[in-house]
DNA sequence: TAAGATAGCTTTGTATACAATTAGCACGAA
DNA sequence: TTCGTGCTAATTGTATACAAAGCTATCTTA
C-alpha cells in the first residue's frame, strides 16, 4: 500500500492546486502512465479518495473530480460554519497557553499578509489561523473533520478571497473571533465563526449563481446528496 | 468496481452487527475466500473503509477493525453532540410538516419499544428516531456526516441502552427534543440534543474506565488522533 | 536460561492478463 | 435532420502471478 498512499495524496495535492478541474475525467491508465505505475495502485488510491469524497467514483464509469451543485456548495460551507464554530465553542472552553500563542501567530501573519494585499499569502495564513482554532479545541477527531471539510473547500474558498476589501474584513472578523475565545466567551466565539464561515459561502454562492438571490429558497429546491 | 462496493456494505456491517470485534484482523485471504472472490476487490473495499475511518489499515502489516481508546471515544461522542446539535437547530428552524411527521412516526415507535422493555428494537426506532431528526436539517450534507459518524458509534451506543430505566431516560429526551424543535427553538434544541447524545458518551466512559471520575481530566492527557 | 540472529513461512503490495461493460460512432430509416 | 440501432474501441473490474516485507520459531551463543 506505500505506493497507493503516496498516490492519494499526489493526486489530492493535484486536484487541491486545481490541475484537475471539476468534472475533469480521472483516467485510469493516464494516471499509471503519469506516476509510472500500473493500475492497480492508482485504483486503489482512487477508491480511497471517493471514501473521503474528494472526488467520485462511478461503478463501472470512472472517476471524476466532483462538481458539487450550488445547493451542494452552499450545504459544504453551512456544514463547514458549524463545524468550525463547535471548535470554537470548546476551544474557548479550553484555551491554553500553547493554543493561544498558536493562534496569535497564524494571527499575526495574516495580518502582515493581508496589508501586503497578497492574497495568495494570505490565503495560506487563512488556513493557518483556522486550523490553530480546530486544534485549540483539544478534540483531535473533531479538529480531524474540520480539517478535512476544509481541504475539501478549499479550492472555492481561494477564488472569493481573490477581492482586496474581503481580505481586511476577513482579517477583522479574525480578531474579533480571537477576542471572544480568550474571553472564553463560548457563544460568542460561537457565533462569529458561524458568521465568518458562513459569509465566504455566501459569496461564493452569490458569484457562482451571478445573483444577489436569497439563499434560502436556493436550497430549498433539490435534496440530492454528495458523499459517496 | 461492483464487487467491490458490495464487499465493502458487507464488511462494514460484519463489523457493525460485531462479528469482527475491535483489534480483529481482517485477513485479505479468509475474507477473499469467505466472500468467494479474488484479493482485489477485497483490497479496494478495506481501503475504502479505512479511508472512512471505519477500520484501520496499516501499510503492509495489515487491517484490523480499529480500537479507539476512551479518549477516541470520548471525542468521537462529544462530536457526535455537536454534529447533531447542529442538525437540531436548523430542524427547529426549517421544520416541515414531512419532517414533523417523520420524526413523530419515529418517537412513536421509540415509545412503544421502550414500554415493552425491548431495547433490541429500541436501539433499531432510535436509530430511525436521530436519522429523521438528521433529514429534518434539510441539509443533506450535514445529515450524511451525521448517518456516518453514528455508525461508526453504533456498536459503542447499543452496549449503554441495555439498562432498562436507560431506556426509558432516553424517550423522555426525545420527548423534549422533539418538543423544542416543533417550538423552533433553536437553541433548546440544540442544547437538549447535545446533553442526549453526551450523557451516552459519558455513561460509556464509565463503563469502559470503571470508574465514575472526571472526563475532563481524562481528555486532557492525549492528544492522539483517529482519523485515516 | 535468556537474548539475539537467522531461516522459512505467511501476508501484503504491485504488475499483468483477461473478461465484461460502457461509450462513441457510423449507418440507415422515418 | 433527427432518432434509433448495431458495431467497434476504449475503459473498468477481477483474477492470478510474482516480488517484497513482516512475523514466528528455532538455533546459536553468552
Amino acid at each position: 500500500m506505500s505506493q497507493a498512499f503516496r498516490l492519494k495524496q499526489a493526486i489530492e495535492d493535484a486536484v487541491i492546486a486545481g490541475e484537475f478541474r471539476p468534472g475533469d475525467r480521472l483516467d485510469e491508465a493516464s494516471l499509471a502512465e503519469r506516476f509510472g505505475v500500473s493500475r492497480t495502485p492508482i485504483r486503489e488510491a482512487l477508491l480511497q479518495l471517493g471514501a473521503e469524497g474528494f472526488i467520485d467514483v462511478r461503478p463501472r464509469r470512472g472517476a471524476i473530480v466532483s462538481v458539487p451543485s450550488p445547493t451542494d456548495l452552499f450545504e459544504m460551507f453551512e456544514t463547514m460554519a458549524e463545524i468550525e464554530s463547535a471548535c470554537g465553542r470548546l476551544a474557548a472552553r479550553r484555551l491554553t497557553p500553547e493554543s493561544d500563542a498558536a493562534m496569535e501567530a497564524a494571527h499575526r501573519a495574516c495580518e502582515a499578509a493581508a496589508h501586503r494585499g497578497d492574497s495568495e499569502q494570505y490565503y495560506a495564513d487563512n488556513r493557518n489561523f483556522h486550523e490553530a482554532i480546530y486544534r485549540a479545541s483539544r478534540n483531535s477527531f473533531l479538529a480531524d473533520q474540520a480539517f478535512a471539510l476544509h481541504k475539501r473547500l478549499s479550492a472555492y474558498r481561494r477564488i472569493q478571497l481573490r477581492a482586496r476589501n474581503r481580505l481586511l474584513q476577513s482579517l477583522q472578523e479574525h480578531a474579533g473571533i480571537l477576542e471572544a475565545i480568550r474571553a472564553g466567551d463560548e457563544q460568542l466565539a460561537a457565533t462569529r465563526l458561524h458568521n465568518h464561515v458562513l459569509v465566504q459561502g455566501e459569496r461564493f454562492s452569490d458569484m457562482v449563481l451571478g445573483l444577489a438571490g436569497d439563499r434560502r429558497s436556493a436550497r430549498a429546491s433539490s435534496t440530492s446528496g454528495t458523499a459517496k
